[in-house]
RNA sequence: GGGCCUGUAGCUCAGUUGGCUAGAGCGCCACGUUUACACCGUGGAUGUCGGGGGUUCGAGUCCCUCCGGGCCCA
């Protein structure tokens, strides 16, 4: 190995090279490799980005930083490896690879691991105590009672985190150092550091003063549980079992009671109206007539709306505040009063609302106070049974119900005041008056931007078209990076939301709960006259959505901003197109009026042999390090990368074997092959000039080498690296099996010192096609390649130039592909006729008559020599010409053996 | 209910704008330890291309329909 920094070698032709074979063990092995060529590449920085290079010089890659809190698993070691491949192939190209590692530590899953771990618990409105340490370390597995947590300031919080995860991120760089990641490790990024929460404050502020950003006190779908606000990107429809109520309504002038149909019986002292679709022939004279609902007493009307369905339960539904979105649809557009009776904490408020009048209706409310839905939906139900408006039983039914993804309750909808951000889901009328399509505009950077495989910007269109609002990124949780506002606070304690405070970006980050905003201080702190900070965080999403700007320095180091971004290439999985794909995309947009990366790549997903998801509830999960371990990196790298992007691939240990198979076939092949001229012992000179290749039969194996190149190089050009490796890897098999069984006698010659013509043809284009092969294997095996590389030539294969056909179409000098693939179908003929007399392979043809169809036996007969030797035919061999009617093209060509003589094979040598 | 993907050998998958007798690897069977390789080599067998209909001189490929699997949105 080279010792001298990395850079890119010359992409002078590779026939000019001369090399000079060293290192060739007497037995390869692919084991330890990772090792080692981890750290000489560590040492040698092979894969360091080169911050001098151009932005078009430059192929920078947007990699989805993974989860430290959560663990690595196989789905995450082959999605990764796609992306590496295209990675490698793009450096020697000649790319210089901007290609970070980002590590997500903001999020749920971070705090409640900080929080059991080490027994706290995050407490905005405390201070920051310096040299803090927690009560409990390493508490993992017991679950520890939110009273025992200690209360501990976000800025402790946060630093808690970044020492937690500091173990993770060593150990998750660890495998991917293992799997051969050409990262470079000294651009690494966390989203809860402080240049993530810098960005994330900068780009939010930034969409404030445009007023793309904006806080609005509306209903929005609440998790109990975290009790937090939910985004839709964040949704999760299950099938929820329930019970639907058959629930009597009385009309306020009498006469026969209207039945509802609800599964939220808990809800009626929150009803607002009746609603039926404005066609529904049942409910036509009802329209305008009020009812008034059982047990509360409360005068409802009967209103009209298209979006009531007319053959769901009884035609007629009750509309609450709020039961679900459509509930929330009317309250919009029917102006309908607002009467909610849901605390944020899922249980029903305490005070008896003012719009419940009659005795009976205030005590049983007051029965219900304090409840949480399960019991009073038990109350409700027993009252309405005794008073007789409960028609028969309820009767068990299925629903979808919106779930937040990381919660098991269902979601409530509750009125709170949050910030949004606007993403084309809900019009845009500005101040102005004007406004802006911004759904359309982001519907054109799907268009613009290239999904591999297409197909998968459907998903994207799918979502954007489908948005039904803003983008809703404030929760009211503790742990994440907090709104960089504050709000005055008049005299008389009112406090101004809609007159925030907001810091300069130099001033960013800041945390409003122990910063203070300019013009005020620390005392005024939640006093009349003085301020307050808004106690809010940020969606993770709103910092993950920002990942290219984290990663590639905006607002701090703006020089490798520019060479950097736009980016390349955004690689992840299908399921988060709605999510990370799609946010990152709004926040560029937005920022920078352009697509924040220009190609997308797609992994699919890792099945297990049931062809489910694979996932870690089903316990037999497999770990990233030891699949490695047993099977070696370069194997579990081909079996990724036989998988193409977007298709779902299985867990196949076979297809490991197969790739640790090539990956040893690699160096076995490169050593034989490399070693005709060698003297025991001593170095040898390979001359790599394509005008020694002088033979036919090499001259046809280089043209079919030209070939795969061209084919492998088109393909990785357009993100197909399982053709490239296909065309590769079948290229190669066919060069060890037929090419280097035929030409091995005459590459042998006489010795090491044979210089005749056909000796050096044979070595040379043996050198040749070895050097083209390992360059194409290198992005999918970079340790097998990089270990013959080291044989014989200098620096990293991962720094040489990716092939190209051109000097091998001339080395090949228009001879015919066909040539080597006639001569190898001659050869299995004659292998073939020993294998079913059951002789050994040794075993000499004394005569031999071959039948070959007429366009195929000049081929033959230029390869002749190889074809007999090879075979080991020792007298004639007689090619004949066979009918038109005998030929069976299917098997070997139609070529085919007559008559054979076999002799005697050779004595056993000793083993 | 709408959208997308998918169904080819026992298994995992290729199969280009429709074009000769549908391929590969694994596995299986038989043979063979030849100075690169037993973590090997050589040879062999294996198909209702999910079903049905249509277009075409010709369909695994295009159209319709049905069935099965997966995902997303209602």
């Amino acid at each position: 190995m080279s010792t001298s920094p990395a850079t890119s070698e010359s992409s002078a032709p590779q026939s000019h090279h001369t090399a000079t074979v060293t290192g060739v063990p007497d037995r390869v092995s692919t084991d330890g490799l990772e090792a080692k060529y981890d750290e000489a590449w560590q040492s040698n920085q092979t894969y360091a980005f080169d911050r001098t290079a151009d932005r078009d010089q430059v192929y920078a890659i947007d990699t989805p930083p993974p989860t430290v809190s959560g663990s690595l698993h196989v789905g995450h070691v082959f999605s990764y490896t796609h992306t590496d491949v295209i990675a490698r192939f793009m450096r020697m190209r000649g790319k210089h690879v901007f290609y970070p590692m980002g590590w997500d530590d903001n999020g749920l899953p971070t705090e409640r691991r900080v929080q059991n771990y080490y027994g706290v618990r995050c407490d905005p409105s405390l201070p920051y105590v310096e040299n803090y340490e927690p009560p409990l370390q390493g508490a993992e597995g017991k679950s520890v009672k939110a009273a025992d947590q200690q209360p501990i300031s976000r800025r402790n919080f946060v630093e808690l985190c970044e020492r937690l995860t500091a173990e993770d991120e060593k150990q998750f760089e660890a495998l991917w150092r293992r799997l051969g990641l050409s990262v470079d490790w000294d651009h690494t990024y966390q989203t809860i550091g402080a240049r993530a929460q810098k960005v994330a404050q900068a780009a939010f502020l930034r969409n404030l003063s445009r007023g793309e950003a904006y806080q609005a006190e509306a209903p929005g779908l609440w998790d109990v549980t975290f009790q937090t606000a939910v985004a839709q990107a964040e949704l999760e429809a299950r099938d929820y079992p329930g019970h639907y109520h058959r629930v009597a309504f009385h009309p306020t002038v009498g006469g026969d009671p209207i039945y509802i149909e609800t599964t939220r019986p808990e809800l009626l002292a929150a009803c607002v109206a009746l609603i039926a679709h404005p066609n529904d022939e049942r409910y036509q004279h009802l329209f305008g007539t009020t009812v008034r609902s059982p047990l509360f007493d409360v005068e409802l009307p009967v209103l009209a709306h298209g979006a009531a369905e007319m053959d769901k339960g009884a035609g007629i539904a009750m509309c609450c505040t709020f039961g679900d979105l459509t509930d929330v649809q009317w309250w919009r557009e029917l102006q309908l009063p607002t009467r909610s009776v849901i605390r944020r904490d899922g249980r029903i408020a305490a005070d008896i609302p003012e719009w419940i009048e009659s005795d009976r209706g205030r005590a049983l409310y007051e029965e219900l106070a304090n409840k949480t839905t399960f019991t009073a939906r038990k109350i409700v139900v027993d009252a309405l049974r005794e008073s007789g408006d409960l028609d028969g039983e309820p009767s068990a039914t299925t629903r979808k119900t919106n779930f937040f993804e990381k919660g098991d309750k269902p979601l409530e909808i509750v009125t709170s005041r949050q910030w949004y951000l606007r993403n084309g889901g809900r019009d845009w009328l500005k101040d102005d008056g004007s406004t802006r399509d911004l759904r359309t505009e982001l519907l054109g950077r799907g268009d613009e931007l290239a999904f591999h495989p297409d197909f998968m910007r459907v998903r994207y269109a799918n979502w954007v078209g489908g948005l039904n609002g803003d983008w809703l990124i404030s929760r009211q949780r503790f742990f994440g990076v907090p709104f960089p506002v504050w709000y005055p606070i008049d005299g008389t304690g009112e406090v101004k939301w809609d007159e925030p405070i907001v810091p300069s970006e130099a001033e960013l980050p800041i945390d409003p709960s122990s910063h203070v905003p300019a013009g005020y201080d620390e005392s005024q702190r939640g006093e009349p006259g003085g301020f307050v900070g808004d106690p809010d965080i940020m969606d993770t999403w709103a910092t993950s959505s920002l990942t290219p700007q984290i990663a590639g320095g905006w607002l701090d180091d703006e020089d490798l901003f520019a060479r950097v971004y736009p980016m390349n290439l955004r690689p992840q999985g299908q399921d988060i197109i709605r999510t990370w794909l799609f946010s990152t995309v709004v926040r560029a947009h937005l920022e920078f009026d352009a697509l924040p990366w220009s190609h997308a790549a797609i992994s699919g997903w890792i099945l297990d042999p049931d062809r489910k998801k694979m996932s870690k509830s089903k316990g037999n999960v497999v770990t990233p390090m030891g699949l490695l371990e047993e099977h070696g990196s370069d194997a579990v790298r081909y079996w990724a990368a036989s998988a193409r992007l977007g298709t779902d691939a299985a867990f196949e240990v076979g297809q490991m074997k197969i790739g640790r198979r090539l990956a040893i076939k690699v160096l076995n092949a490169s050593k034989l092959a490399l070693s005709f001229g060698a003297q025991e012992g001593q170095a040898q000179t390979i001359v790599l000039d394509p005008t020694s290749v002088t033979v036919d039969l090499d001259r046809s194996m280089l043209a079919g080498l030209a070939k795969v190149v061209d084919e492998a190089t088109a393909a990785l050009e357009s993100y197909d690296h399982t053709k490239a490796l296909e065309v590769t890897e079948t290229f190669f098999w066919t060069f060890c099996d037929d090419y280097i069984e035929l030409v091995k006698d005459r590459a042998y010659g006489e010795g090491a010192d044979d210089a005749s013509v056909e000796v050096v043809s044979a070595r040379t284009a043996l050198a040749l096609a070895v050097d083209t092969l390992l360059r194409l294997l290198a992005p999918v095996l970079p340790f097998a390649t990089e270990e013959v590389w080291s044989w014989w030539r200098e620096g990293s294969i991962h720094r040489a130039p990716w092939p190209v056909a051109e000097p091998l179409h001339t080395a090949s000098g228009g001879v015919d592909p066909e040539l080597l693939t006639i001569a190898g179908h001659t050869l299995a003929v004659l292998r073939k006729t020993k294998s079913e007399a059951k002789a050994s392979m040794r075993t000499p043809i004394e005569d031999v008559t071959v039948a070959v169809p007429a366009a195929m036996q000049s081929h033959v007969e230029s390869a002749l020599n190889d074809v007999r030797n090879a075979g080991r035919v020792t007298g004639p061999l007689t090619v004949v010409t066979p009918d038109e009617n005998e030929i069976d093209s299917a098997v070997h060509g139609g070529i085919a053996v007559r008559e054979v003589t076999l002799g005697e094979a050779p004595p056993r040598k000793k083993g």
